[in-house]
DNA sequence: CAGAAACATGACAGTTGATTCATGTTTAGG
DNA sequence: CCTAAACATGAATCAACTGTCATGTTTCTG
């Protein structure tokens, strides 16, 4: 029924949720921080406070604490990317909503955001499936505006998932840009501006316009 | 006159020049294929044909390997992008171009864009600085275009800087998705529906715009 | 409250892999 | 063709970490 566990199972106490937790927190931290290859076990361990034997009562290994940080992001982001932009009035409001309320998360969580990038080069397979599943939903709520005519209808059949790999290629990169590498300067005029590209494109308006 | 040599002298013989290139080479692939931290030096020299302890004629240590292949990446890249776009008619068929050879080099040399993605966490300043100075050409060019009125104007001050990035991300993303994860496809749907998008954007065509 | 299960400890065994270096070999240039 | 500089070798050094385990301690259950 369980040829074998993936994942250590899970505490049965109160003190364990508790050490699991701050172990997984602390390894958050010090991946976010240092990277992975410079965060050691016992690096982690004693962030966390607790022996480095612990560690893996909870975690076979390194590895397998980036796979629960990366699920862990996916679903903290889906919520808060739910809740954003949950009144939306139309797919274009949506898509401000959640640029917007991406950028903030990353600004709030640089450390978990940072160990998502990186589990590229630990764990490959749970990083495709973070974007894939993430693509997934944006395909399907792209195709549903589509069908309403808020957005144009595509050129071709890959037209719906290539927009949303671009969308999401866009949020990460302004996420790094100015998530990350500036934290500090105001969100709206990133977000108007990008709007500009994501409504309308980089032509000019249509009047302009001859073809 | 050169307090700390940065990088170690080059060959100054044929005969280094080649075991340089070799060990870059070999490099190139085990850090692309297994990643930086499980290509190890041994590892590399054995691909390379050559003792370990030649590594350090050429270089100081693993890192310095990947910086150099960055800045590799960058001129190669750099250059076969200009190539691509020089019979560009204006700026919309430049990033189609531009966008097309990207995603081609991606294709042809994996492991080299692998490469520059992990130098992130390596090294993260060359890394930044390899976007950052991409980012620049970029702001150029849309400037340029946006001036001749090829492109339109933007909505604030950030508005070239931030379409920069975002035309970044979409060719990196698509670079993944397309070129790294599903190199078979035929690219030419791709960069269509991305065009579609960088174009016109995602609201339909004008006439039916009420604004 | 007693016994069992869960949890915690930290020293340590074992591996790995980066970097050094003393010793050769090859090449360039006079 | 001879010598200095350049290049090459690979065994040895050395530091760092991972994952284990024997030994406690705490919590749960009946």
């Amino acid at each position: 029924m369980n040829p074998r566990k993936r994942t250590l199972p899970l505490p049965k106490t109160g003190r364990g949720e508790l050490t699991r937790r701050k172990i997984l927190d602390a390894a958050k931290r010090e991946i976010g921080r240092r990277g992975f290859a410079e965060a050691s076990v016992s690096t982690i361990t004693a962030e966390a406070g607790v022996a480095q034997g612990t560690f893996y009562i909870y975690f076979r290994s390194k590895e397998d604490v980036m796979r629960e940080l990366v699920l862990h992001m996916g679903r903290m982001l889906r919520h808060h990317l739910t809740e954003a932009t949950a009144a939306a009035a139309d797919r274009i409001d949506a898509e401000r909503l959640g640029l917007r309320a991406f950028l903030d998360f990353v600004r709030r969580n640089p450390d978990l955001y940072k160990v998502v990038e990186e589990s590229q080069f630990v764990d490959e397979k749970v990083y495709r499936q973070y974007y894939t599943e993430f693509a997934k939903s944006y395909r399907i709520a792209l195709s549903a505006a589509e069908k309403r005519g808020e957005i144009a209808a595509g050129r071709n059949g890959s037209t719906t998932e290539v927009r949303a790999w671009m969308l999401m290629g866009i949020a990460v990169f302004l996420g790094q840009r100015y998530g990350l590498w500036d934290p500090k300067t105001p969100l709206e005029p990133i977000v108007d501006a990008a709007m500009g590209l994501i409504a309308d494109g980089l032509l000019p308006a249509a009047p302009a316009r001859n073809r």
